[in-house]
DNA sequence: CATCAGGGCCCTG
DNA sequence: CAGGGCCCTGAT
């Protein structure tokens, strides 16, 4: 095993997000699959990141209210952030966190939804969030195409234990994301050894994208959203299921829901139709509905159901989602 | 034991 | 534009 790296350094910021904001919905989202880079309990979320070549152990603590929310986050390092360094860190993760994201338009419009509505008050104040940049997220894609959820995990697990690094602060030990360039001079037999499958060759290209050809995240933000589309289908391996997520999670698209894959389909069948998942709504039936009913921000409503379902699952009593997400 | 499909995508015809 | 093939794994 690797030699853990010692983020001995701690630094603390205080990050006020708008109001309403809720913290553990934000912060935690029980649908996606568990992994090594981060971990959380009810009111606290660590989270390795990678700013600017340099590995980081975040820690993100509830400090308030959802009406008057306030977050305190450390952050670990090897010797310290520069003032600058550590601004521009808090900035990026404003964004990747939607801190400043205004919900107000959303919740009054959606407010007297029969269904909507009481996930909106029961949730008030989350917002989506992607706690790695584009290429981390690109590499989570990969791993859960034609995979089922255990095999992703072991495939995430297998690749941050291999090229990641191990890092301890406050007295926990994380993965942390490799840089692109790491993994860049890796070969396709050695990826394919640790079991991804046809997906080493995506991994490979995905990762040269950012390493050799300067595929660069922040210029993307600034395309258009049909450019922006087209800019991450143009990647090998990338397709249109993961680039819904992305254009949702990574780049804010609120409004983006344009490809529901089969075991999605099943579930929006149940939610919105009550229907049996043998026998799921046609997906173009479930876009029509989601059109008419959330068009401006299919995705952010869609989210808000979605994790809802996905907390109720933790309560346990919801057999037909457990045999639908088979982990 | 063998067979099969899974939280897609690429490539071919 | 439909359909076959792809790595592996656990379920059947």
């Amino acid at each position: 095993m690797k030699r853990a790296i010692l983020l001995k350094t701690r630094q603390v910021v205080e990050l006020l997000p708008r109001a309403p904001f809720h913290f553990n919905a934000t912060l935690h989202k029980p649908d996606h699959f568990p992994s090594a880079d981060n971990a959380w309990e009810p009111g606290i979320r660590w989270q390795t990141m990678r700013w600017h070549r340099r590995p980081l152990g975040l820690k993100f603590e509830d400090c308030g209210t959802v009406s008057r929310p306030r977050v305190r986050l450390g952050v670990w390092s090897k010797s310290g952030l520069a003032a600058a360094e550590l601004n521009s860190l808090t900035q990026e993760i404003g964004y990747r966190y939607n801190l400043a994201l205004d919900l107000a338009d959303f919740n009054r419009r959606f407010q007297a939804d029969p269904q909507l509505g009481p996930a909106l008050r029961q949730w008030r104040g989350m917002r989506p969030m992607s706690p790695g940049g584009l290429y981390e997220y690109l590499l989570i894609a990969i791993v859960l195409q034609n995979a089922t959820v255990r095999r992703s995990v072991q495939m995430l697990q297998t690749l941050l234990e291999h090229y990641g690094d191990r890092l301890k602060y406050d007295g926990r030990t994380l993965y942390g994301f490799w840089e692109p360039a790491a993994l860049n001079i890796v070969s396709e037999e050695e990826l394919r050894s640790l079991k991804v499958g046809y997906r080493a060759k995506s991994i490979q290209r995905v990762t040269a994208a950012f390493a050799s050809q300067g595929l660069d995240e922040l210029a993307l933000r600034a395309l258009t959203p049909a450019a922006r589309r087209e800019a991450l289908l143009g990647l090998y391996g990338i397709g249109p299921a993961s680039v819904g997520y992305i254009l949702f999670d990574v780049f804010h698209q609120w409004d983006e829901l344009n490809y529901i894959s089969p075991w999605e389909q099943k579930i929006y069948s149940k939610l919105f139709f009550d229907a049996d998942p043998e026998t799921p709504m046609p997906a173009e039936r479930l876009l029509d509905l989601f059109r008419a009913r959330f068009g401006g921000y299919r995705m952010l409503a869609v989210h808000y159901l979605w994790e809802d379902l996905f907390w109720k699952r933790r309560q346990g009593g919801l057999d037909w989602l457990d045999k639908l997400i088979r982990l």
